[in-house]
DNA sequence: TACTCTGTTGAATA
DNA sequence: TTATTCAACAGAGT
């Protein structure tokens, strides 16, 4: 579920921590979420330091704490940061909280695609300063955008849209709703896109990215009335426009709805 | 009961 | 190097 603006939404969810120290860490350090992550390390470094400052960068999350500590957090398919009392026993899928004097800060995922990142230096992380500009940032720039098409020309669209690397914090949602936008078939190749397609992809990507960061990333909610988000769950989806029957296939590994009078080709 | 579906992504394979 | 497929996981729905 969490795309650009719903990370956004989970990142605020700790900052009532902001400038409080961690007391206690809690964890379930065999879970998949931490693979590859120094748990020891984490566990040592993090109880006593403060939180000073956390940012989001596409639906990555970074925490900087004092002790030159840093915790990378990505939210996968079913993660979420909430805050609970102070006395919060970590249910079965809590599987890192750090507990501070007056609340506990919570990162639960269910399904465990999300991911623990640890690190300890001066700067931070290596993979943070390599994730790549994202639809809501100005530098993200139609030439920017068209570069990154040129090297992906025999991926459909729909699939070009959901490569982080190129396009940070798109998900399957926001994929099918800017593109339903912008007039385009999901199922396109991208070495197909004419130049005017291409601007309307790009216009339509930065339009979809900030909406979504404006309605959900302050206020978690549905994004506003006549998206097609609102019909795409439904078997029995409609284009906002027409009301036509959506249609509906796997495109780029992942379920795709579109209107076929307002994406024909 | 069993089988299918899901908003992610990254490893393995071609 | 780039594109495709599948598995990691847990639960809900049919």
């Amino acid at each position: 579920m969490p795309e650009l603006a719903e990370v956004e939404f989970y990142r605020t969810q700790w900052n009532d921590g902001l400038g409080k120290k961690v007391l206690r860490v809690a964890l379930h350090g065999d879970k998949r979420i931490f693979r590859g992550t120094d748990v020891e390390g984490l566990e040592r470094v993090l109880a006593g330091s403060v939180l000073k400052s956390s940012e989001a960068r596409g639906k990555q999350m970074l925490f900087r704490f004092t002790k030159d500590a840093w915790l990378g957090l990505h939210l996968g398919m079913t993660g979420k940061l909430t805050t609970a009392p102070a006395d919060h026993a970590p249910a079965k899928h809590e599987h890192l909280v750090l507990f501070q004097k007056e609340r506990a800060l919570v990162f639960e995922d269910m399904r465990q695609f999300g991911r623990v990142h640890f690190h300890q230096g001066k700067e931070a992380p290596a993979w943070w300063a390599e994730i790549g500009v994202a639809p809501n940032d100005p530098e993200f720039t139609l030439e920017l955008m068209r570069a990154f098409l040129a090297r992906r020309p025999k991926l459909t669209v729909k699939a070009v849209l959901l490569v982080q690397e190129g396009f940070p914090g798109i998900g399957n949602w926001m994929a099918d709703e800017i593109l339903w936008r912008a007039g385009i078939q999901p199922a396109r190749l991208v070495r197909d896109l004419s130049e005017e397609a291409s601007a309307r992809l790009w216009k339509e990507t930065r339009y979809v990215a900030r909406e979504a960061l404006k309605k959900i990333g302050k206020k978690f909610g549905d994004p506003p009335k006549g998206w097609l988000f609102h019909e795409r769950w439904s078997r029995k989806g409609v284009c906002p426009k027409h009301d036509t029957p959506l249609e509906r296939a796997t495109i780029g590994g992942r379920t795709t709805a579109w209107c076929a009078r307002c994406q024909p080709s």
